[in-house]
DNA sequence: TCAAAAATCAGGGAAACCCTGATTTAGTCT
DNA sequence: AGACTAAATCAGGGTTTCCCTGATTTTTGA
């Protein structure tokens, strides 16, 4: 394979951070090691040094890691760019998908898989984490391309259903509320799990609030 | 120092937890490595293979870490626990500390300090990471000494199967984790939402989130 | 205008939900 | 020690939701 002379390592967990640091150092392509938990720091870190590859972490301070990758590959769209999340979720893949990110890696994930992940970015082949329902991003990425929004995956009424389930509204009562019948709303609610790529009432929820859909006061 | 024979490594994210592991194992007092990344395997696992030392994150599916930390010091007290956290809050150290935990270190440390935690810990001294204010927490543990949680309505049985429920586990789900029959976890259920007077699964969960048993943060 | 997407609905089986109970164990109070 | 209380376990049985595979009508976009 290619040799990865220079890698950047971006997360702002320093102990992650080094952990993950001491997994790749194992790999023999992977020349020099440079890392920062600072979004902006990567942004600059890659300009002065032309990196083969960054391993960013989404949740970056300073500076998001989706606007890093957005950055970065405006600068130097030769950079490869390996995408680190804790979400499994399709709105956080297509996000970096669109910033232009080379690959998407749970943290979950073994590090047979970074490695994995690390050789299919360096061969130009996008690399998608397991358990990531492909054609679900695909979807989301088509359908939302150039909105901001992750609700617009969604139809108006998917987005009401949504809520009102989120909001504690039983199937029936949302039917009688919309004066439309139970297996509508059933329909309903089985097609926007599908589109959001998430099969369980508490996963909706999480959702809706991530998403500022309802409110969570606290 | 004392040699650690055997050590749990408990993170719910597998590539975080392997670069801890590797970290962990430059360690020449360090032994055996057991991981996993469930809250109710640790405490099996803690039963079963007595360890010297446990690091623990707080944040894991099936069992809260703070959980773990009481069930593992009640049934043998010797073993020790290091807690590993992303918050610094005092809220978070306070109710560690009042769990039984020996050390509590932020994810934010360089490995030295994860090193010089292990070692304080095992030598009986308790350890606060860096850059926690170590009298902020002990004021917090005076004054919230009844730490009046709203939690604190519920037995410890009801407190985690709503947390099971809040991470999206169907009944069967939890009654086969739990190794009990359908029927009780349903009267579980039935009975802390009476206590908490929330009559509905999405209400639970936003209840969970906002008290911080479960995380939803992007 | 024509095809795709959205919105509506049905049937049927499995699972969850919700009520009213019961039993066993463990801790508390007097 | 006996009585009381809380916790944890489970059952029966009726209602509702869940989930699958469908279908029809209306709206919309190219």
């Amino acid at each position: 394979m290619k040799q990865i002379e220079k890698l950047i390592l971006a997360d702002d967990h320093t102990l992650v951070r080094e952990g993950i640091k001491t997994l790749v150092q194992a790999m023999p392509e992977v020349g020099k090691i440079f890392e920062t938990g600072d979004g902006l720091d990567v942004v600059n870190l890659a300009r002065q040094l032309s990196p083969t590859l960054i391993v960013l972490d989404i949740t970056l301070p300073s500076l998001n890691g989706l606007e890093v990758v957005e950055r970065v590959k405006q600068q130097n769209s030769d950079i490869k760019i390996l995408m680190l999340s804790m979400h499994a979720g399709p709105e956080y893949v297509a996000r970096a998908w669109k910033a232009g990110a080379d690959g998407y890696l749970i943290k979950d994930s073994a590090f047979e898989e970074l490695e994995t992940a690390i050789k299919a970015v360096m061969n130009n082949v996008r690399y998608l984490s397991q358990g990531i329902d492909d054609e679900v991003v695909q979807r989301f990425i088509k359908e939302k391309a150039g909105l901001h929004n992750e609700l617009d995956v969604l139809t108006p009424r998917q987005r009401q259903i949504l809520q009102l389930i989120a909001e504690g509204s039983s199937t029936k009562d949302i039917a009688d509320k919309l004066c439309v019948s139970v297996k509508t709303v059933e329909s309903h609610r089985a097609q926007l799990m599908d589109r959001l790529g998430i099969h369980d009432v508490p996963g909706l929820v999480r959702f809706a609030i991530r998403i500022g859909l309802i409110h969570n006061e606290s």
